[in-house]
Parts: structure tokens; C-alpha cells; sequence
DNA sequence: GTCTATAAAGGGATAGAC
DNA sequence: GTCTATCCCTTTATAGAC
């Protein structure tokens, strides 16, 4: 937005995002006080609301910082899997795919936020109560709108009742999963240390896309 | 705790759990105040520092009130599957029901709590930072590792890496369902209401034993 | 654009009457 | 065991100097 040199330590307003992502994604929105953030940015509290008018709105553009580009690329990524697939239905994991590896690539853009960021997407997915921005909402329902349908032709025997719900579980697997990394590196460095993102991922696809192969139990039209 | 007739209304420290248990579940433990609690309960803001002595522990009556209960339910269905499979290891399917279920029974000992408790179970799987009553934690932690053997001792074939990944993705399934039941009901609205809790937990429980059912992939040690 | 100072509201906790 | 009244702290937000 303003213009600056390059070497230079960021702008009040940058270091202010950067803080605010930290602090919410480790503790929530509400427990997380302007003086905490410009504690941590180094800036003054008064520079908060000069710069995004208020808390609310600093939240706003915390998320529309990363939901636009990583719903762009989902929606890229699912056309350009139905390209590739075009004789028939693209294949599970690769719609999971579509959806996680922009996170993922979004996160690994700068190493040293990834932890911070993690935990951010994961509670912008699971926060109760929390209000998406009116700037990304219809980006976000297209895209979820994209993706179901996907799934159902690609699981055309299932119920879309079906679909819908392990569409859901899959989210949540994720967005729990980027919630506590943190914990699950702890789990897993008796052995090799933090066995990086990308292979994490790749294990979760393969959970969800095999749940998605259960057979759907009882007749259809049960719920 | 106290006597008391048996048609009458709940005493004040009744009231303050379920008024407490109820706005945790929907807003957070940090956003919600004391007044919020008390004025809901219809009871006095000092009765909160009387009967439990600050909100802090107000939080840990919450949970024990639960938590206790169900992790020993839990420990008893496992040994009980245990005993049942003796020839062989327990399915996964039926560990993680062992895991489940009790939440189950206990949200519906009271229909009127139904959803509120399923929040507030959500949110304790997944609120970070919150740190569980020492007084509930060694149960917990005893709980997680028995689980944690009954599938490992169910898929010898996996590494113990990937049993914990997977175990911890059917409990982000879990916590995610639970914290975001009210939304589901909305989607399957159309055709026939509220599934009912237990078939969503089935179809739960189908989706990650399927999930649990995906080979290997790679070498083992790879993590 | 950044600061200090302060306003205005709401938070948890407690003393003391009843 | 329940109430009122109050203390003291932190919060968001803003006004105004620099």
C-alpha cells in the first residue's frame, strides 16, 4: 500500500499485521489486547486504530491478507484438476489437494511465520462465532460451492448428505491439525524431527481421501 | 453437594455451571465475563467468587463435572472391546467408538443440553492454551496412551508415527463436529431435520476406520 | 505518522449488610 | 447463601501535541 525501501525494518502497519496474526492465532481474537499486539510490533497503541480504524477491523485485514490469494488458488487448482481429469471425475485426493497446497504453499512463502500462520488459518477455520470479513465471503461460498460438487462427482454413489459431512470431517481434520502442529512436532521429534509440512499434508490426504472411500451404510436418504 | 427438594429450581451453583458451560461452549472461556454468566443464571456476581472462588476454577468445575465421568466410561469400554476381542486386537472401529460414545451418552442424559455440551466438548479438544484441571490430567493422559496402544496393537502394520497422526486427525474430526454441530443440522435441514447424534457419530467413526484402513506410505521411518 | 494523556466502559474480585 | 456497593485494573478508542 505505502511505498518503502527494501532493507528496511517493515512499516508500523506491517509489523502491527504480522503481531496481530501471531497473537490471535495463538490465543484467540477476543482474549488478544491492541496493547498486546503493539507491544510486540513495537509500535503505539494509538497506531492501531490510525492505521485500521479498530480492533474489528484489524482482525478484518489480518485474514483478507491470506484468504483471498489462498481461495484464488483453490479455485485455479480444482479447474485445472478438472482439465486434467476431463474424461471423467478428478479423484479424491486430488480435490483434497486443490484445497490444502495452497495453505501449505502459502505458509511455506516465509519460514519463519509458518508455525505463526498455521495456527492462524487453523482458527480462522474452527473459531466459533467469528464473522468472515464481507470482503472474502462470496469468494469463500463459491469456492466451498466448487469443491462440494467436486466431491459429489466424484463419489456420485454416496448421498450428497454424505458428500457434505465428510467434506466437513476432512475440513476438520486440517484445521485441527494446523491448530496444534506445534504439539504433534513434539510427538514426532524422538524420531526425525519436524518431518515438514509438505509430507504432513500428504498424510492427511491420504486419511481423508480413504475415509471417503467407506461405503456409505444403511439406505440413502437416512439423514 | 447440597440437599435439596426435587422439583425446584436448580440451585445458584447449578445454574452458574450451566449458564458457564453454555457461554464457554459458544464464545471461548477468555470472552465471556462473569456477568455474562450471572445474568444468564439469574444469580448474583458475587455468588460466582462464593461458590467456586474465581472464574479460573469456575472453568475447572466445568470441565470436571464432565470430564472425570466420561474418561472413566471411556477406560471401561476399551477393556471392556478388550475382553471381547481377546483372540485377537480390538478393531479400529471399535476403539474408536470406545472413544466416542461416552461423549455421546453423556450429551444425551439431558436432551435440553444437548448442543450446548457438544460445544463446549469441542471447544476442550481444541481451545489452545487452555490447560486442563490437574486434577482431571492424569486421567486424561492415561486414557490418550491406552487408546493410543489398543491401535497400535490394531494396525501393526503402520509405523507408531502414523497411528498417532491418525489418531489425532479422528479427534480433530470429532472436535470439529461437535464445536460445529449447529451449522450441520442447517445443511441436512432439507431433507429430514437432525440426524440424531448417533448416527452422525457412526458415520464419524466409518469415516476415520477408513481413514485408518489407508496403506502406508513410503518407507517406515520416514518421519 | 507517531506520541502522550485521557476518556468511557467493562472486567474480576471483595467487603459487609442482610 | 445472597445481595449491594465499590475497588482497582485493563480494555478500546480518541483528542490533541509534536
Amino acid at each position: 500500500m505505502t511505498e518503502r525501501a527494501a532493507d528496511v525494518p517493515a512499516e508500523t502497519r506491517e509489523r502491527i499485521l504480522d503481531a496481530a496474526e501471531a497473537l490471535f492465532g495463538e490465543r484467540g481474537f477476543d482474549s488478544v489486547s491492541l496493547r498486546d499486539i503493539t507491544g510486540q510490533a513495537e509500535a503505539n497503541v494509538a497506531a492501531v486504530n490510525y492505521h485500521f480504524g479498530s480492533k474489528e477491523k484489524l482482525v478484518d485485514a489480518v485474514v483478507e491478507r491470506h484468504a483471498g490469494p489462498i481461495n484464488e488458488e483453490r479455485m485455479r487448482r480444482l479447474a485445472d484438476a478438472e482439465e486434467r481429469f476431463e474424461e471423467g471425475p478428478v479423484p479424491v485426493s486430488e480435490i483434497l489437494d486443490a484445497f490444502l497446497r495452497p495453505v501449505v504453499d502459502e505458509i511455506m512463502k516465509d519460514p519463519v511465520t509458518e508455525r505463526v500462520f498455521c495456527k492462524f488459518m487453523g482458527r480462522i477455520m474452527s473459531e466459533q462465532g467469528y464473522q468472515l470479513p464481507e470482503s472474502v465471503k462470496p469468494l469463500f461460498q463459491q469456492m466451498a460451492a466448487a469443491f462440494a460438487q467436486a466431491l459429489r462427482m466424484a463419489r456420485p454413489d454416496l448421498s450428497d448428505q454424505t458428500v457434505m459431512w465428510r467434506m466437513h470431517y476432512s475440513f476438520g481434520v486440517m484445521s485441527h491439525t494446523l491448530m496444534h502442529s506445534e504439539k504433534l512436532e513434539q510427538i514426532s521429534a524422538g524420531r526425525s524431527g519436524n518431518p515438514g509440512l509438505e509430507k504432513l499434508f500428504d498424510h492427511i490426504i491420504e486419511f481423508c481421501a480413504a475415509g471417503f472411500l467407506a461405503p456409505e451404510q444403511g439406505e440413502e436418504g437416512q439423514w
